[in-house]
DNA sequence: CTCGTTTCTTGACTTTCATCACACGAGAAC
DNA sequence: GTTCTCGTGTGATGAAAGTCAAGAAACGAG
């Protein structure tokens, strides 16, 4: 398929491979579709293979024993992940659910790590993935370390802006915004203390709700204020 | 030297290359010392270059505009750090500290970055060692996430087991316990509490110190209660 | 449109823990 | 030895934020 060859080109791990060779991967794959809410993969869990999203948006989650969970990331189009069951070999270390309706395109274990050692380029790829991942994660660790509930707030929300925001008239656009919960379970803080500190944002200035789209005024002001 | 490859040896990204191989690893890099306290790396500082820890520790943290610090991790002998900036380019994201006198073995980024195209076993190595890290700075996301303080210094003073803790008589030992702020810095506490906390576990039977040595008396029984 | 569910807002109350304060002990410096 | 410094132990206090509760708003299904 040409579709798939192109979206494949996307991915940032595979963008230095020949035509010829994402095509032999088009082929060792499969798609696979997953309803919102659906459980993707389930923490703990054996087998692995790398997914990659065709299209809809994951959350990759760890849980509390009694339910409650963190949001280590939400990935969208052309992220990919599942990486490390395939590298170390050891069990899941997080769950991932769909929180929108999600195609998904799967390598297998063996494919994706013949494809490591045929192609230098693809290990160096992941490479820079993975450190990019880190200083995320570094990035975070610093936030709910040092900050109180306003800062790590603040912290997803740019975050956010980062990730899936738009620049509209000066200003950034976040829609599809994540529901409270979500937010709370990304800031380490609860459902109640996001409403109020958005709510906070909003009577500073730096925020504004319009049907449903949530609108940073200014980008660089807010970030100094509260990172 | 002889004794510089038997040291690169043991170095996990490296120990799958030939002595050959080592040797000019050994040829090409520089030893360096540095006195406890003394700033290895500084935030926010370009140039790039991997470093091999011969022998002492030293912590890895990010600071704070008002002078805080979160300790990222403590790294031993024969652990390396400084492949972040290599890899992507950027800018350094945390700074690092002896915290005893330790002696450093430096390779040059272009030099590592030749290791890496030439040996994709070296790839693959750091590629598990990136994912371990990575592995561990979710399990720090969501111990910060979800734990109250108490679970949050079980979750140190385990983590510390596992790094650094010795086995005698069915019991874990771990000398050379960093002092209670670096305790605080890496639970993401004060020091007060550290020490609360501590005691606290002491009162209930899962720890005891002796000689300045803090010791775990049932692994199993403490991690299963705080985890 | 209407009803029912989900999500959000806001107030009141409670808990946790950071902070301040100070005392103590061990080890280094002299 | 004495003095100083550094690390630690522990109580008192207050601020921050979690929890509980109840109503409002938004959204979807029929």
């Amino acid at each position: 398929m040409k579709d798939e060859i192109e979206f494949l080109k996307n991915v940032p791990i595979l963008c230095d491979l020949e035509p010829m060779d994402l095509d032999t991967i088009s082929k060792v794959g499969v798609r696979k579709k997953y309803k919102k809410g659906s459980i993707i993969l389930l923490e703990e869990e054996a087998g692995a293979a790398l997914f990659v999203i065709v299209s809809g948006k994951v959350k990759i989650v760890r849980m509390d024993d009694d339910g409650r969970e963190v949001i280590l990331s939400i990935l969208g189009e052309s992220d990919f992940f599942g990486e490390m069951a395939i590298l170390d070999g050891l069990a899941r270390s997080a769950s991932v659910v769909a929180i929108t309706k999600s195609e998904l395109f799967m390598i297998h274990r063996r494919d994706f790590l013949k494809l490591l050692h045929d192609f230098p380029s693809v290990a160096i790829a992941l490479l820079k993935e993975l450190t990019m991942r880190l200083r995320k994660a570094d990035a975070q660790i610093k936030s709910l370390s040092l900050k109180d509930a306003a800062g790590r707030v603040a912290n997803v929300v740019l975050q956010l802006a980062d990730d899936i925001g738009k620049i509209r008239k000066g200003r950034v656009e976040i829609d599809e915004l994540p529901l409270q919960q979500d937010l709370a379970n990304m800031a380490g803080t609860s459902r109640e203390t996001i409403s109020r500190m958005i709510h906070a944002f909003i009577r500073e200035g730096h925020l504004e709700i319009e049907r449903g789209k949530l609108i940073i005024n200014d980008y660089e002001k807010f970030k100094s204020r509260y990172l």
